[in-house]
This record gives structure tokens, sequence and C-alpha cells, in this order.
RNA sequence: UGCCGACUAGCUCAACUGGCAGAGCACCUGCCUCUGGAGCAGGGGGUUUCAGGUUCGAUUCCUGAGUCGGCAGCCA
């Protein structure tokens, strides 16, 4: 390989990652040419999660960065475990994050027959051999971390018995797990990857898209690293657990005829606090019906991000924030959320939503009267205009924005109490309704001051709460989903003895409330269209939504101050 | 007990290849307001895992130790 050489370059550019210190190095040298060509490898067995999302904007991001291109490449060589619904959803995903792979689509199985060319050129050069122990015996052989394997008994047949035996593999004469192909490298090496790796199997199974022409299918270690050359990729970006395997991509490419060396280099997966990122484990979820299906939106996953209301530029900024190393980390849920608020607030429109609705009757206003007030859409964006919300005596509020009998520094309503109603009047509570049983509160009365109209009085005395309301006769009555994190612990994975990490499942996590009012405006919205219910949070437009029952997710709750005002005062 | 890799602020990353350790988030404080659950500004916080060594000078180089992670699929 190469060495870089030493250039001075002359923009230096502010703390390159490491990768893409690598990849400035080898455009300086001039090596391939200062071509760079990336691609991002996902087996289709499973749905895209927000650990892919980092690899996608890593590959498309330095591609794009340096002129170079990136191919989205279907590591398809396990047929049992891939389906075409995961391809389909793999290309809707990476495409909604924004990025494009223009000619560039590739499968793995598109070089099945190259790479059966290729064993066979490592069968003749005495460097392959079919191998007829049984998995059992090839794991006793293999010898352990400590210590060093032994040598099959088969690993010396001749090429032309190799041979032969590899054809029967491949027409189909051999059944599945009777014998292998393998690498002949080193039993007693240090690196385990490198004892005389398979390279081949037998699987009688059906393909997506080969369909029943091939009963043998190549290994990863022998797959990946030659899709990588015959494509010309020059940067081979992948996880750190791949590190150990980057031996044996060398070893296949320098022993058989190609000419493109791609360099693999290795950085650390993402991992994210109160979540699991193991696709064996979202599979799990799925499986057993704990979320609803792959696209839930508590799940990890791009599709379960998408409905939850995530934004695909709070998503690659988060993953541009968080940058490319090689120490395996923790990210904090709380910081993908900082970039998700980030964005949602100069994009989402506020409204107004009553989650849970108490009754306001304002004696003092006319009872077939119907005002329209001008509500600012988002006050971090005046260019998105205005829109007229209509007000009438009777209202809802959040029940939780009145207190019979207030704590001190508590501002919202209570009898005697005066607040503004956003955009409307300034009401003052004088009598309380209560269910004669219960004694729960179910309705309020409450004067209004005429001055006030708009929000602000002549006199300009102070009122220190500001509630958001619906009018009764206005109100779309709408579902809404109230998520929380997935898991109730920071470390899923951190279980005692004999339980898995479901023990850990936030009983909470959803929270569905199907009794909410909604200004008027919140009608016949496209499925995904975001929102800040103001006071609340940001909320987005399921897809279960009809025109006449809106369905709303939160998408995240707003910053929390509030939270730790009151915290503070305990 | 083998091989490989990583350790810098509570978290995630920087530090121009040896020259006074910086940033975002979080936290704290203040300001402002028709979101007292919005917004804005400022501040505190480090024995750079430890022990030696080289050097005028070490987060950076060397040696050793510790801790954590990965590897014994006919998965990727």
């Amino acid at each position: 390989m190469t060495e870089p050489t030493q250039v001075t370059s002359e923009t230096p550019s502010q703390s390159l990652d490491f990768i893409r210190k690598i990849i400035t190095q080898d455009i300086a040298s001039n090596k391939h040419a200062g071509r760079v060509e990336t691609r991002f490898p996902p087996e289709p067995n499973g749905y895209l999660h927000i650990g892919h999302a980092k690899s996608i904007n890593l590959n498309f991001g330095v591609a794009q960065e340096y002129q170079g291109v990136c191919h989205l490449r279907f590591d398809d060589t396990n047929p049992e475990k891939e389906e075409q619904e995961y391809i389909d959803a793999i290309e809707k995903d990476v495409r909604w994050l924004g990025f494009d792979w223009g000619q560039h689509l590739y499968h793995a199985s598109d070089y099945y027959d190259q790479f059966h060319q290729y064993a066979i050129e490592l069968i003749n050069k005495g460097l392959a051999y079919v191998c007829h122990l049984s998995p059992e015996d090839t794991r006793g052989y293999r010898g352990t971390l400590t210590k060093p394997g032994q040598n099959s008994p088969y690993r010396d047949r001749s090429p032309e018995e190799n041979l032969a035996w590899f054809e029967k593999m491949r027409c189909g004469e051999v059944k599945e797990g009777e014998c292998v192909l393998r690498a002949k490298i080193d039993m007693s090496h240090p690196n385990i990857n490198m004892r005389d790796p398979a390279l081949y199997r037998i699987k009688h199974a059906v393909h997506p898209r080969t369909g029943d022409k091939w009963c043998i299918y190549p290994l990863y270690d022998f797959a990946h690293c030659i899709s990588d050359a015959i494509e010309n990729i020059t940067h081979s970006l992948c996880t750190l657990e791949f590190e150990d395997h980057r031996p044996l991509y060398v070893w296949v490419l320098d022993n058989i005829t190609i000419a493109c060396r791609p360099r693999q280099i290795e950085f650390a997966r993402l991992e994210l606090s109160y979540t699991v990122l193991s696709k064996r484990k979202l599979l799990q979820l799925v499986n057993e019906n704990i979320i609803n299906g792959w696209d839930d939106p508590r799940m990890p996953t791009i599709s379960g991000l998408r409905r939850r209301g995530y934004t695909p530029e709070a998503i690659r900024n988060f993953c541009n924030h968080i940058g490319v190393n090689k120490t395996n980390s923790v990210i904090e849920i709380g910081t993908l959320e900082f970039y998700l608020r980030e964005d949602l607030n100069l994009r989402a429109q506020r409204v107004m939503a009553v989650l849970h609705p108490l009754k306001v009757v304002i004696e003092n206003y006319p009872e077939e009267q119907v005002e329209e007030f001008d509500a600012e859409n988002n006050p971090e964006d005046t260019s998105a205009g205005t829109r007229k919300i209509p007000f009438t005596r009777t209202v809802y509020i959040e029940q939780t924005d009145f207190q019979e009998d207030p704590p001190t520094g508590y501002f919202r309503l209570a009898p005697g109490r005066e607040v503004r109603l956003k955009h409307a009047y300034y009401i003052t509570c004088r009598q309380v309704i209560k269910d004669k049983t219960t004694g729960e509160v179910i309705e309020l009365h409450c004067s209004y001051d005429p001055e006030s109209r708009g929000g602000g009085t002549p006199d300009k005395r102070r009122v220190k709460g500001t509630l958001q309301w619906v009018s009764i006769a206005h109100a779309v009555t709408a579902e809404v989903r109230l998520y929380d994190h997935l898991f109730a612990t920071a470390d899923p994975n951190a279980v005692p003895e004999g339980k898995d990490f479901k023990t850990n499942l936030n009983p909470d996590s959803l929270v569905t409330l199907t009794n909410c009012k909604l200004e008027p405006s919140l009608k016949n919205l496209e499925s995904g269209a975001r929102f800040q219910f103001m006071r609340h949070g940001y909320f987005c437009v399921d897809p279960d939504s009809t025109p006449d029952y809106p369905v709303f997710n939160r998408t995240t709750t707003l910053r929390d101050t509030w939270a730790k005002i009151q915290k503070k005062q305990k």
C-alpha cells in the first residue's frame, strides 16, 4: 500500500475526523488518481436504524465532500434472512434521509458468477479447499482464543479433487452442511479469522434476486472485499467489529486476479441511551408484537423516527455533530432530541391544542358572538404568516392550567386569578363547578375583560400566565399519542442474571389520549405534517389519521425548564 | 489466557502531528417575553486512566500497568 506523502495543504480545514484525514492524504498523494468512491452496504435482513444513518451520512457525506460517488449496495449473500420488503424499505429510507446513489445501485448477488470464478482461481492456486468436517468438528479443529487450531484432514486435497467437489456443491449434489469451501491460510494464526475461514457454504434456498440459480452462497469475508474491488471502491468504511477481518479482506484481494485495492477503515458504531440498536433485538420487538411494527414511532428505525416526526435534517445534523472515531461510546438520547428541537423550532407552525380539556364558560361574553383573532404561525419565522382563530363564550383549557388551591409560584388559573388566553382576552376565574359525587372540577365560570382584546390592556397591567385554549363550538376532536423512550433505563442491556433487555421496557412509552381538542385549522391534514402544540411539544400527523379524526404523534416535548424550576422548589 | 482496538470536562468530540488543553450538549446564573414547558446571554467545570522514560517542554513519542470493547457462525 502506498504511504501517504507529506503534503502541505493550503487550506488547513479545521479538525477533520480520522477518516477524512486519511482520504485527504490519499487525494494529496494521488492514490486512486485522486478518486473517492464509497459504498453503503446494508444486508436486507431488517430495517435501517439511526445507527445506519450514521454510516449513510458518513459514506454519502464523504463522497459529496470529495466530489466522489457513493454506491448503495445490498449485501445479499444470505437468502435465508433477506427479504424484498427490507430491500424496498432500505431504498426508501436512504432517499428520505436525503441521499442519492444515482446509477450506483448494486447487489452482491450481481457478482455471484464472478465470486464463483475467483473461488475456482483460489482452488487452482492451492489456496482453497473443500472441507467435509462437520460444523461441530470444524469448531473443534479451529482451536480457541488462546490455543492454536489443527489442520483439517481435508486440507491437502488436490486442486482437481477440490474442483470436482466444488462443482458438486454448485450443482446441488451435496446436502446442506455436508461440506464447505475454505481458504487455506494458517490454522495457528493468532487471529482466528485467518484459521482457514469458510468462503462458501451450501444453502438450498431461494434468493430474492437470483431465485434458485445458486445453492452455494459466499460468506461475508469472501463476498464483501471482492464486491468492493469490483465496484472500484477506494475507501471501504465499516464498523469496529470488522477490524479483525481486515487481514482476511487484504488476503483475498491479494490472492485473486483483481486490480483494485480498497482500503478498509473501521469506525465505532453508534450507541444511544434508552434504546437498543441491535437488528436482532429490534426484530424481536417486532416479532413479539411488543411494539407495532418496524415503523412504530418508538422504534429507533429510520421509518420509526420518520413516523414519530423527526426530520432528515435533524438526523443529519445529529450525525455530523457526533462525528466519527474509534472510541466505543454511548450518545445521550438528549443530544438527538436537541437537534430535533433545534430544527423543529424553526419550521413547526405553532398551534393551540388542549390535551386534557376543562370547560370554561365566559359568563359576560355574548352568547352567540364569534370573534376571530389573528395568530402568529411561528414567532421564529415571520414569513410563516398568520391565521384566524375563532373565539366564543365557551372554550376548553388544559386541566393542568387550573388549580383550586394553587401553591405559591403558580401563575396559571385559580379562583379569583386572572390569566391571558393566548391571542385573545384576559379572563378571571369566578366560580368552580364540581361533580357532586366525585368532587372533580368539571367546569369553570370566568369573566373576561373586553379591554384586553388581543392580549393587552390600556392600563398595561401584567398578567403572568398565558394559556392555550380552543373554542368548544369549533374544536376538532383528535387522538394524541404521547410517546416516551422505549426503555426506562439508560442502558437497556444492563439486566440482572437470567433476565433479558425486555425487562427494561418503559411501560409508559405510549400513552394514548382520545379526547383532545384542537383548534379548527388542524383538520384535513396531510400525514406527516408537523406542528408545535404550544406549551406541550412537537407533534405530527400519523398515517392512521382520517379527515374526521386526526391522530397525532408527540415527536418530543418542549425543552423542559419548568420541570427544573419545580424540582428546585422542592 | 491469545490477538486486535480504545481511554481528553457529566456526555460527545477538538487540540494545526511535541509548544499556555478548546467546542457543542448537559448543568448553573442572569435577561426577556402574549408559549413561567418558547427565546437570548453569560458562567462554573480537566492531576488529559495510572507509573516510569526521552525532551528545555509530553494529551501527543517510548516502555510497562489498569480499565473497557471486539474476535472461537457454514451470520453480517
